[in-house]
DNA sequence: ACTTATATCTTGTAATTACAAGTTATATTA
DNA sequence: TAATATAACTTGTAATTACAAGATATAAGT
């Protein structure tokens, strides 16, 4: 059981946590390095780790004999990124509304990406969510997890949570990367239905498949977007 | 003048070199942490850092424990990655037509991303090409450059020619990373002349930034895909 | 033969020191 | 006053040391 959060990353929880809260702004400069050591007792390594980190994941820019600037808050919404939608738009806004309940079933045939043996042997866990975005449906999501190590998954509350959060807390799995395609499509039948859309409007329709610390498991989604008002967000 | 590369950036560019060239295949195990030390003279934080690239840009994968293993080739780059539109499909099957020839103007007012002021002042270099797939239209691309130290810019010959390309053996010019927005729309007017598809027919529209090895030089693009066929593919 | 413990590999975390290089504000000089 | 030089910042690079923690192969025990 390990408790025991590093300094750099709870340098960077918090900083990261300053900036979405506005504490710091858009442009603002960061406290310098130095500054920060003193402020939160670290050597300069360890803090140069965190604001690196911040850095990667596009909240500041750093400029030598400058300082670090708030480089944006990530409105957009960042499906892009690998740490799954909720973090991107902030869990505050962001509700889930369950539409099917993870249930096991088998596999599809055609399903969207290979599978391996182990993978449909065992199973599949499917659930359908919509995410709602200040009470705008704006993700139309179907996950699909094979049953491997998994207890109770399908007995658990997703109200309001991230498949994410669950996963990490409760399975301590963690997303390490992944794939993904993306298409724009009509909006056809229910998938119209749940984003408020009429039939044909443009959908935007992603296909993931999602790498993990354990290295068979996988998680599979197909995400439909209601980008009407939100664009999708992502840096490289 | 600086001609003196970082010692972390040249072991960088030599095991990216040897993970692409093949040296080092995929699931291969890099040579550990000290060897790496020992081989090239360095110390240890030194190859770290160099690593730490390597696991940020998706070469490897780093295991506590274990050691860093080669992930990937980045063979379909899709659009969403660095190296731009052409290296995600194959120079070979891609057809550039010029639409629109480089010309000067200056910016739109309303412009899609935030300008610095000196790109304002210098005036923008836009152009409009279309790509075609097996002849089949994909890319209807929207190019917007500050005409920021890119002498004879405008008279180059396009044709059939990436402008990355062109950047980067005439102008030294490579791209660094960078930001998109990602939309479904319809295809309304030209968009959906030139992508041969019916008024309405979603399409997908990519707002893009691109930052190079110029720290005041970014390409805007403004980016629309028929993906009826082919999808974008995006690896993280 | 199989399980278990140990040793030894790997990467992760973190403090310390030193200097280089870019930026900016201040002080100096013409 | 205005241009220039300097000082005082900033981040970048890099070597050194120490220990923690995960993974794996080897040896010992049953």
């Amino acid at each position: 059981m390990r408790t025991n959060i590093p300094r750099h990353k709870k340098l960077y929880d918090i900083l990261r946590k300053h900036i979405t809260e506005g504490i710091y702004k858009e442009g603002d400069l960061l406290p310098s390095e130095n500054e920060l050591c003193q402020i939160y007792g670290m050597t300069r390594p360890t803090v140069r780790q965190s604001l690196s980190t911040l850095a990667n994941d596009g909240y500041i820019r750093k400029h030598q004999g400058k300082g670090s600037i708030v480089h944006r808050l990530p409105r957009d919404i960042g499906i892009l990124s690998v740490s799954g939608t909720t973090s991107a738009v902030g869990d505050r806004n962001l509700k889930t509304r369950m539409i099917v309940k993870p249930v096991l079933v088998p596999w599809d045939d055609d399903f969207m990406f290979v599978l391996s043996d182990m993978e449909k042997e065992s199973g599949c866990i499917y659930m359908e969510r919509l995410r709602l975005l200040d009470e705008v449906p704006i993700f139309y999501d179907i996950s699909y997890i094979a049953n491997i190590n998994l207890p109770r998954i399908t007995s658990r509350q997703f109200e309001n949570k991230s498949l994410f959060h669950i996963l990490r807390t409760h399975y301590h799995i963690e997303v390490t990367g992944g794939e993904q395609r993306i298409k724009a499509i009509p909006a056809l039948g229910k998938t119209g239905r749940y984003l408020r859309l009429e039939e044909g409007e443009p959908v935007l329709h992603l296909e993931r498949k999602l790498e993990t610390n354990n290295p068979v498991l996988f998680l599979y989604s197909s995400i439909y977007c209601n980008t009407k008002k939100y664009s999708i967000f992502g840096r490289f």
